[in-house]
DNA sequence: CAATCCAGTTGAAAGCTTTCATGGCGCGGT
DNA sequence: ACCGCGCCATGAAAGCTTTCAACTGGATTG
């Protein structure tokens, strides 16, 4: 019942005309008080609430802005989400979160509910390498920022966080409490993320005079914690084990310090783990660690930012260019790389 | 440009009528073969994509469900919705996640977001205790079910879990491994979880014969891991140390094995410990966690159904009937309650 | 006093889809 | 040969809001 108030129902008991009544919802300061004061108490009266729907209909699209990730299991994207909400909301927006599971069939799925929403833009972190959604998206006129990705052209804004400065933080702050026997869990080699980190690591390590044999590498399949216990394992195995271990991201050195731990192999003392991510759980690890810290929460808010900004387009205003943003990561040093004491 | 082609101009392409294109992509069947193969040409020629506006005008109502928690950082939460979006896109819906942070005030704007959007329904877990939430989307006539809380009434169907059972199953987990002087690190006592957990624990323990004072009660002021560290540490300064302790959440479990380790308690040799909710973390942690699983993602994807049935009326089906399901928690044991062996 | 102007209000049009009553056409039955 | 029926296609109407040109009535200006 109360579903089927429209904005004319509402003109009718209030006595006025259905434009005033639109007038004192979105423009109330061009309504004369008096008629202003009779329309609210109408719209109380009679339960009406206005139909979004109908509103995107006239407006031509939709006060809502999509968020593509790849894992919403992953706290990092967690966090990125709650950045866009909150910037999106301050734009009267909504965000509309969706989860790829790095699956190329489900963000094209997305992208169809995206386009047929006429959603105002998508932040976006791809899954596939081939730039292949990015074209769909274009070619749908969608405007969309990169997340946690880089910009190739100019015809698109990305937010990112500098991954080889994280490594070089990382390393740096190993290298600088003595460490001079060292090891990567890197996660699966065809990521970029996880190639720049590495980077990072080794320039960190040239600016030591150490050489690039001075870090193992140990790949893994995937960067869960699973992985993670499997490396920990082969760590364990190395002959003339490394004093200090590195690893692409903290489920990953979640896993390692879970097999250190099984093995009686003391955290920091013997071995000194730094992760990647500072997600909530690295500091509730049974020895806090060490990790490279994202802002990730600001990378949400400000790929929003950019979004909001390509797609506003307030009148006259100069056209939107495109930005690629680079934010910096930052050392959260916590218990598992402290130096070790006198035990 | 792409966005504004509209069914009208894909007809003309293709030779038809407006009613015929939106049968070719609505009711197929109804339309002659030869007629039929015209019009897909036509769309993918012109990039029509169909205004969801539109449709959601016309049919009064979205194809969208909303899910309103407590909190996105639970991984508990995570695998709700990731239930819920599963159940729903079986039946063609969307779900738009919410988080209410626990603050009537937000849940109280998604509300009107939820209204504005003629959202189908929502799987709702309410803040405040009051009620008032749970009045209010009625008022709206807005169906929702209760996730992860029980029906008072018979007005509105519900999906839980029993805790009791739950705390019962952790209790006689321990107890049967030989454990007679036990804690409960509780939380808030305000919440009705907590209670319930902490009187199946109870139950458990008369079960065995033992008596109330055989459970010693830490509560915490909220249910994150830093309480757990202080519960943690509450627990060690205890006069006749406990030999296993419950926690009415992995979060609080996390925090309490972090001081325990800390302090060079071993577990579970010297304490063994059981969380609650097997979180993700709760197998990552240093020692592995035993936890009693709830089964987030089949309470999501019921409770999308639940709404579904209430809210898809199939013609001169029955009405349909609000029910309270309750499912059963399960305990995971792993190494941290491991009954203790020579070290 | 007439012409302007202004603030405030009005109602129709546009935006796009789905639905449904209507009508055309061909075919089978009488 | 005619009737009726079934199959398909058609186009108008409905669904609700926002916007805007037009209008009203009263005040200001020349």
């Amino acid at each position: 019942m109360a579903q089927s108030v429209g904005i004319k129902d509402v003109a009718r008991a209030a006595g006025v005309s259905v434009g005033t009544v639109s007038n004192v919802i979105n423009r109330p300061d061009t309504v004369a008080g008096e008629t202003r004061a009779r329309v609210p108490s109408a719209i109380e009266r009679l339960g009406y609430v206005r139909s979004e729907s109908a509103r995107q209909l006239r407006a031509g699209r939709s006060r809502i802005m999509g968020l593509l990730v790849l894992d919403m299991g992953n706290p990092f994207f967690v966090d990125v989400a709650r950045g866009a909400e909150r910037a999106a909301r301050e734009a009267g927006l909504g965000v509309m979160v969706c989860n790829s599971a790095q699956n190329a069939a489900e963000e094209a799925e997305y992208l169809s509910l995206f386009a047929e929403q006429r959603v105002r833009g998508v932040l976006l972190t791809p899954a596939d390498a081939t730039g292949r959604t990015i074209a769909a998206f274009r070619r749908h006129n969608i405007p969309f920022v990169l997340v946690d990705r880089v910009a190739e052209g100019t015809s698109e804004c990305s937010v990112s966080v500098d991954d080889v400065a994280g490594g070089a933080l990382a390393l740096r702050h190993l290298v600088d409490a003595g460490h001079r026997s060292l090891a990567y869990v890197s996660g699966p080699p065809g990521l970029n993320q996880v190639r720049d980190r590495r980077t990072g690591a080794l320039n960190a390590l040239a600016e030591a005079g150490l050489g690039q044999d001075a870090l193992r590498e140990l790949p893994t399949e995937r960067l869960d914690v699973a992985a993670g216990r499997d490396a920990g394992a082969r760590l364990l195995g190395l002959a003339d084990r490394p004093t200090a271990v590195f690893c692409a991201n903290d489920l990953l050195a979640l896993g390692v310090l879970q097999a250190l731990y099984a093995a009686g192999v003391a955290v920091p003392d013997d071995l000194a783990i730094v992760g990647y991510d500072d997600i909530e759980f690295a500091a509730a690890a049974a020895v806090p660690l060490t990790s490279v810290r994202q802002p990730a929460v600001t990378l949400g808010a400000l790929a929003a930012e950019l979004l909001l900004e390509e797609t506003e387009r307030h009148g006259g205003g100069p056209a939107h260019e495109h930005r690629r943003v680079v934010l910096q990561p930052e050392l959260v040093v916590r218990r598992s790389s402290l130096v070790a004491r006198c035990p």
